[in-house]
DNA sequence: GTGAAAGCGCTAACAA
DNA sequence: TTGTTAGCGCTTTCAC
């Protein structure tokens, strides 16, 4: 007896379909098409199943399932830092996107380095994963190739970029930057620093505040490169090396809410007002934001939203539904706050 | 010709070890071996294996070697919300501590749901996963049954709680509460109030601040619940509804952070002094608590540090190290600065 | 150190 | 609607 056989030398597996089958008095295939296509069997069959599964407390096999089906379950989402409150709402949209689905996140930090982008790229190759979600875009050349070759829907998200891989849902950066350049414009201030990144999304901020600036014939006096990290506290040292080299400096455009938050509050210990001596403007609208005095003006970007439409469209991609455009472009919004207006 | 009636029709998988095997001009097996057990092959066979490898482009499929070898590489990850902060850095800590191993996190939400974490662990089980992590500890008493039937190493992290499923690495809430119920007797406040969850580790929290309190003959005079959202704008409200049902309050204890800022920032709106008419305490210590004006005082717990320990207590367990033990207290402070201290 | 045979648990394709 | 057959791609014996 082959069945009882196996059984004997069962310890290592666990309950197996065909255990199931045996319980239920069906085939194997039966069992399969009655787990995983319940439209296709009859509803005896549904509950003879149903059964049999509960006595044995059978669980399916996966990776069995995948290898023969060829039809993984695996996302891998790639995000800079999940400490980023920023990636951590896009990446829980995202999440909620793919609620009761058949579909699994698997979670791959990149630490902003490309290597490690590449790295972690080729660790999950294996799994044949059904598609790759990028929180950012992919920036190596190495990689991208790597994903055009995979042939799986491959997501970026983020920012926004004519030539994504192929498909993308983002803020434009350049955007965000230009609104906040319109914007001390309007205000009128002369005498303006930008601090933060100067690269990759950093650079289309700062290249959309100088656009935003030059329709008003104006420019930054001042341009404070921070690659490093930028915290709050780094929003304070900043403040200070700005006041050092442009001492009447009228208003500063931060990169981030995190050092705009930082500036703030060194302004308040070195009695610095603002926003009548100095204005202050930020990029991302956390939380703090608009509960801080003054409250911070800054540019306002639904990561949430954003994660959960670019869920919803990788969803129905995976699951052959009609796609009007595999190119989204998320609003962003200027808010004006206490800390550039009086 | 069987091999080149396969090759002919091989469209769908793709380049398999075979077919390494063969341009190497060695047997599957070998090849197999080289990639992951590069130790029990010689220097030659590696180097031929390497460059077949190269010239065909070949990806492991993890999911036949996972279903041969009845290894996994996947371990579930259960986060009530990685829009926590906490969450999201004791998620980094763990995410740090596999990295370069062969594991994956996979991440799993489960929204404070009890529902939801019994369905997102009955959903990850069919990954036959090499273990599974917890920011929290398992609740439902179903799910705890299911994950010991599971006979996989179970790692709970965030409480402390004297019987874990399996392991555990976490921080005791009731002594954090113990700490701030000692700091405020110290301080001779009357008129306490505490506002912030009161189940769960909420519970645990006040059940300390009570026994803290109790040392200095003191007790809250009033308690607010909030099970809900607890945002900055929530503590703005919170406090309102405080200082309405206790107006002479002297003392707040806040569970969370969040809820603290929000109260100090609306103090200062209804121009009430911090910490001379009102003294403010949080708990988490949050990016932000030491750079607002007043500073807040409140309980530090690291939870990168603790995501850590935690990862690397697992990783060890799974690379089968000798463990000293499974279960691991946090260390947890007080940080007292000057929104309760003068 | 290397290889041959077998089968992990499941589902696609075909058949009834 | 249900069942039979075959094999997904790999690694575990076991042999040499």
């Amino acid at each position: 007896m082959k069945a009882s056989a196996r059984r004997a030398s069962k310890p290592p597996g666990g309950v197996r379909l065909e255990d199931v089958a045996r319980v239920a008095g069906v085939s194997p295939i039966s069992v399969s098409r009655a787990l995983g296509n319940p439209g296709r069997v009859s509803e005896a069959m549904r509950r003879k199943v149903a059964e049999a599964v509960a006595k044995t407390g059978f669980v399916l096999n996966s990776h069995a399932s995948t290898l023969k089906s060829g039809r993984s379950t695996l996302i891998p989402v790639f995000v800079s830092s999940i400490q980023n409150a920023h990636f951590a709402n896009a990446l829980q949209g995202a999440s909620d996107a793919f609620e009761g689905s058949r579909y699994h996140l698997v979670m791959a930090q990149t630490n902003y380095s490309d290597r490690l982008e590449q790295e972690m790229v080729d660790s999950v190759l294996p799994f044949k994963p059904a598609a790759v979600m990028f929180t950012g875009m992919v920036q190596s050349k190495g990689t991208r190739e790597t994903l055009k070759r995979l042939a799986v829907p491959v997501m970026e998200m983020w920012d926004y970029s004519p030539t994504p891989i192929d498909m993308l849902v983002g803020f434009s950066n350049a955007e965000g930057g230009r609104l906040m350049g319109e914007h001390f414009g309007q205000r009128g201030f002369r005498k303006i620093a930008y601090a933060g990144r100067t690269r990759d999304r950093g650079a289309q901020r700062l290249a959309g505040f100088q656009e935003g600036l030059a329709l008003y014939g104006s420019a930054p006096a001042l341009v404070l490169p921070m690659e490093g990290p930028r915290t709050v506290a780094d929003g304070g040292a900043a403040l200070e090396r700005i006041l050092q080299q442009l001492p009447d400096c009228e208003a500063i455009f931060f990169a981030t809410d995190s050092l705009a938050l930082g500036a703030i509050l060194r302004a308040a210990e070195l009695e610095i007002e603002v926003p009548k001596t100095l204005a202050i403007a930020g990029y991302g609208d956390l939380d703090i934001a608009r509960h801080i005095a003054p409250s911070l003006t800054t540019i306002h970007v639904g990561a949430y939203d954003m994660g959960l439409r670019a869920g919803k469209m990788l969803r129905a991609r995976l699951e052959s539904k009609e796609l009007a455009s595999t190119i989204l472009r998320c609003p962003i919004q200027l808010e004006v706050r206490t800390s550039t207006t009086p």
